[in-house]
DNA sequence: TTGTAAGCGTTATCAC
DNA sequence: GTGATAACGCTTACAA
């Protein structure tokens, strides 16, 4: 900038004026300088310029690289924040990274704001963070404090899959559990609450799973060695496709024996030859909300934390479909 | 920091050593100045560290947030890099957001190298960047400069494909081209060498395509209107997906009547129920040379520029066999 | 071992 | 409309 500056023959801040866009400079400076800028190839220093105007004007954005739902949310994010005037500096947790290093790591860049998908930290262990800058959670359904929470409403997601499969005609529907995966607790009581509600209370089968598929392909032995029941419910598409595939190779035919249904409508349960129904989470609009709801802390009063529950969608396909008709005994059981 | 001295009664530099952990202060120092850190709650700030020391330790990776097999690389990165004692900025490139601008956004953090994943820019754009910091391609096969390369060697990939193919008995294996996607040049050309290696120069048959499964799709269209050869390559999982359907659902057996072999053995093809046959490329490996061609040029004195192509494995799985029997007359063809 | 002075590239403040 | 000066938080260089 000081080469700028000398080239044009001006002083060093004139130049940061016409390069910042704020008036105060003529027309003819405001030329000059934008062609010698051009000429020596500047690049604005975005430390210097961070650390002197104490604006970074950066949003950091904490998501496990390996959940490809969260990469999808923060792709969505980026033109939301770039409209905005922020940029968005990617905070990736990884097997040996953990979400507070993370978080360590972008506020030492000076991250104004914090959204952080699928949070695992403990309330108390954000609390110190909270208090330096707006938090923005994003998967969690219930959380204390001043802290802003976009996510989805799983418990609402979970009863529609059960009341599709009710509609047609089943009565016992399994679950796979997800364990303590962000979401998995909502799915289960949304389960057992919609099974309830369906008079269906006594069908209530949870079966230990997880978001893998090889968890999903383990509830699928679990069922095996039991009696099958007519439906299941994955907590999530892995899970769903990994017992998808132990039960076609047990030799059950889906859906004519099993109807599968699974959570995320991730890439996966859209590709053919999997065809998987799901449930569908709007996540475009999970990060523009998870975005304005920082910015807006940022740039407007504070205000009482906001807390948002999508309702998500259950999109059908074909791994669904009404029941066999059951043995004639079952009639007359109750 | 400031806080910290006036705390302890020392000056600013003396807590800077402290803090930097390197010698020259005493351990009584030492252990008082870290003791009023942690209590102060003391979090060093990247941005005035990194201007005035002139060495951020940053390394920045470009790469496509929506490709998964950039992630899992860009996952792979993290431990190399940390242990090389760096910190990796990700520069993720969207939809709305190509790779020029990205690099530039990592510039003014101040990387100090770069790492371009599936690069897309042509040679000149990136010229001017390569004077400034030490860049390494990952994915190219071929650029000018002095520029790094680390690939995966994917012409010997396809190859692998039609040697396994010929192997069981195939000779009308088509492939199904990537357009311009990366790599898929060398794919093409891998594919054309290896069948006339094998005396199968005539069955050449290079249909359209692309990286998408519609794509996919399109080419099993466009193979099912002519004679069906008896093995197909795709360019990479994503449309061998795509046209598995599409055959499946044209009542073509697979493998029996056509054996389908992807390319990059993605968690789309280790799917149950998928279940394709790949060639996988080396992720970890590459990320791992990647990091260390980008720090050499940092730390050691300049070299010539390395390129280099890793082996790729083909991963059979259940998506090839033999072919079935020709009918008679076949024999005497040629 | 410790302190002092200076400066990294930029912007804020206040004069002119 | 323009320019001088100081300051952001930290590290380097050198002196004590």
């Amino acid at each position: 900038m000081a080469d700028i500056a000398r080239h044009v023959g001006v002083s060093r801040p004139l130049v940061s004026i016409v390069l910042r866009g704020v008036d105060g400079a003529s027309e003819e400076t405001r030329r000059r300088v934008l062609e010698a800028a051009a000429e020596l190839g500047y690049r604005p220093d975005s430390l210097a310029r961070g650390l002197r105007s104490n604006r970074t004007r950066n949003l950091g954005v904490v998501f496990a690289l390996r959940r490809p739902f969260e990469v999808e949310l923060v792709e969505d994010m980026f033109p939301v924040v770039e409209e905005l005037g922020y940029h968005l500096l990617l905070g990736a947790t990884t097997p040996g990274r953990g979400q507070e290093a993370v978080i360590d790591e972008l506020l030492r860049y000076r991250c104004e704001g914090l959204i952080v998908v699928g949070p695992e930290l403990h309330g108390h262990r954000l609390d110190p963070i909270v208090e330096e800058v707006p938090v923005v959670e994003v998967g969690r359904s219930v959380t204390r404090g001043p802290v802003d929470v976009v996510g989805n409403d799983d418990a609402l997601g979970t009863r529609q899959a059960v009341d599709h499969l009710a509609a047609l005609g089943h009565r016992r529907i399994a679950f796979v559990d997800g364990g303590a995966n962000p979401g998995a607790e909502d799915r289960r009581s949304g389960y057992r609450a919609a099974m309830a509600d369906h008079g269906l209370a006594r069908e209530i089968r949870v079966v230990p799973g997880g978001y893998t598929e090889d968890e999903g392909a383990k509830a699928a032995q679990t069922l095996l060695a039991e009696r099958l029941p007519t439906a299941v419910i994955a907590s999530n598409d892995l899970s769903a496709i990994g017992l998808l595939d132990s039960m076609l190779r047990a030799g059950v035919t889906v859906p004519e024996e099993l109807s599968v249904v699974g959570y995320d409508d991730s890439r996966f349960a859209r590709l053919p030859g999997i065809d998987l129904t799901s449930v569908r989470q709007d996540i475009p609009q999970m990060a523009q909300l998870a975005v304005h709801a920082v910015v807006e802390r940022l740039d407007l009063s504070p205000r009482a934390p906001k807390k948002v529950a999508l309702p998500p969608q259950l999109v059908i396909r074909g791994t669904t479909s009404p029941p066999r008709p059951e043995r004639a005994p079952e009639l007359g059981a109750r």
